[in-house]
DNA sequence: ATGACAGATGGAAGGGCTTCCACAAATTTA
DNA sequence: TAAATTTGTGGAAGCCCTTCCATCTGTCAT
């Protein structure tokens, strides 16, 4: 059996309460006491039972993380931000990985009204109103991470900004004819970065030609996919001469499948039509996509400690923290079709 | 505050133990009794609070999943697999991820020995020696998944015959000079995917060209990485003439690298040198990468079934499960070579 | 009718901790 | 010196369950 606080209360000749006091670290303790305590607990190797714990205080030192299983690639580095964050706090992370967007309101249900967590941190979903609605009573802290509820803290990338970052960089090229391959519509991050598309346009004084505007209808991860990514193309590519010279992706996975697509129809990425994706998965480095980086790992330590800071402090506002996407040159876009147009904004400026 | 039993026990007009044996499914309690509690706690939207439970059964219906963080791509079919098999055993799952081969003997201790979890999954990565010996007289079952150990339940991959079969099908296709690019030869997998390569070149009367052969010497990821492919590529490329015209690959991620080198040399890769890669991630298919596919869903499923079963017997025997990879064909190693020499095969058999 | 036994049930004990109240001892204040 | 604090300390109560033992009721064999 493992020991116990009684075991060290005992062989300390302290009372439990005592004990308990100084694992805690409670302050009326006296320095011979908790020294001769902390000496007896390590001989014993003695380590506190979490349930008793949480038990006993009603604080459970875990977090639960509510992740889409649907979208692979986003999760790992902020999970990394988050873990290393949450480390040194010595709290567990009870990881739920959610398949289908039906699964998400019986996940917070389940975890969340049997206090089985301190916390939450919920990514890139749509949380369920019906949930949010009822929730408003409840105590334990919910973040979204990559996703908007009035009602939450909130971590998100500035989209708009995003999309507006990838399409000015393909103006600067010389690009006249840029069109949007876009996720579906439905999904609020796909409509803030097409908002940004067109508003770079506008700026530039480019009329949006409605046919460069293709957005996919999938509802599964609201087109953010390969396939979809693939078929568009396709439909691009079907344009013949009217077709655009380069596209703004709204997802780097996405971009993957247009640039199947072009390789198939015999077609070469920077000369033939440049491609900005989004996201910057890790896949993109690997394929020299030009894309608009997210701080993710940054994201997941901001997302831990504003939910550490909560946990202190219930009462505090709720924050919505808006990130500012980076764009990240790297070969789809090429730079030869730059030099030109490039140097004459320079002289026009 | 939450309803508990003794809300349920007044209501119902029971006694506290019927209660919980009714939620618990235990025989002896009448039809009537059984329905009334049930009734009741669904009308107080009753749930059990899991530390209670775990503090007075000391099962905890947590399960510990220890992954390697620094190698990615391995893990979410794997997870996906798990988590299908035990979301409806109603179990949690507490994420540990690992940075650093030196974290994962914390981890352990730090968990399984605060009986803070059931039983535990271990992912990809060396079994500390010291941990297991000192384990023996614990009873918290720990199940190798991609890992082994001969003293605790394992699953894995039978790499000897990947590294045979990804050999056999470019030796198939009619090619002579067929190389290996593989990982860190510390790496046990790296060592049985090299074996299988060996096998089947001397299986088909082929002697080994050491120059043919190049392992990395990075100790980080054991060389699993980008970059190692790479550089190893280069070096291949280097050869002249003498390259060899296809190679097994130790890993998809090392054949991305791989990839990348051929495209900066301008060589094209069906045509100029062959690639088998192993793995089968996600990103082989977007790449068109023939490789080794490793059943990982079935694997992360199977994993859980075995934690299963472990945890309701713990005395029965150790298991070693091998699972026998497969080879996706793709569009990396080209079909034109294979055309003659395979009916030329056909012929002399 | 009696005893034996199975089927239901109630509730005390106990799991390992935190927290609070009571109190003793040391220290300060008047 | 007495009174009032302050500082440490012990341990009961309580967190919410499971489990076990005791009890009670009915059935069945005798």
């Amino acid at each position: 059996m493992p020991p116990t606080i009684y075991d060290i209360a005992r062989e300390a000749k302290v009372g439990i309460g005592t004990v308990s006091r100084v694992l805690n670290n409670h302050p009326s303790v006296s320095e011979d006491t908790r020294a001769r305590v902390l000496r007896v607990a390590s001989r014993l190797n003695y380590r506190p039972h979490p349930y008793a714990r949480g038990l006993a205080s009603s604080r459970t030192n875990a977090i639960l993380a509510v992740i889409p299983f649907f979208t692979t690639f986003f999760f790992h580095e902020i999970f990394q931000g988050v873990q290393a964050r949450l480390r040194h706090l010595d709290w567990d992370i009870i990881l739920y990985g959610v398949n289908h967007p039906d699964q998400v309101e019986a996940s917070l249900r389940h975890n969340v009204l049997r206090n089985r967590v301190d916390g939450v941190l919920f990514f890139s979903m749509k949380m369920p109103e019906r949930f949010a609605e009822q929730y408003l009573d409840q105590k334990t802290p919910i973040v979204l991470v990559d996703a908007y509820h009035k009602n939450f803290d909130s971590l998100t990338v500035d989209n708009l900004q995003g999309g507006y970052a990838a399409t000015r960089h393909l103006l600067s090229l010389g690009h006249k004819r840029v069109g949007m391959l876009s996720a579906n519509i439905e999904s609020l991050p796909a409509r803030d970065r097409l908002s940004g598309f067109k508003q770079a346009l506008a700026e530039a004084g480019i009329p949006v030609d409605p046919s460069l505007i293709k957005s996919s209808a999938s509802p599964k991860p609201d087109g953010f996919a390969h396939e979809s990514g693939h078929a568009m193309m396709r439909q691009f590519l079907d344009m013949g001469s009217r077709k655009p010279t380069a596209l703004v992706v709204s997802s780097d996975i996405q971009a993957v499948g247009a640039l199947a697509a072009l390789k198939e129809a015999g077609l070469r990425c920077p000369d033939d039509i440049a491609l900005v994706g989004f996201d910057d998965i890790e896949l993109a480095q690997h394929l020299g996509l030009t894309t608009i980086h997210q701080p993710m790992y940054e994201m997941g330590v901001l997302a831990a400690e504003i939910l550490s800071e909560r946990l202190h402090n219930p009462s505090q506002e709720i924050t919505h923290k808006l990130f500012v996407p980076k764009l990240i040159v790297r070969e789809t876009c090429g730079s030869e079709v730059s030099k030109r147009p490039a140097t004459v904004e320079k002289h026009t400026a």
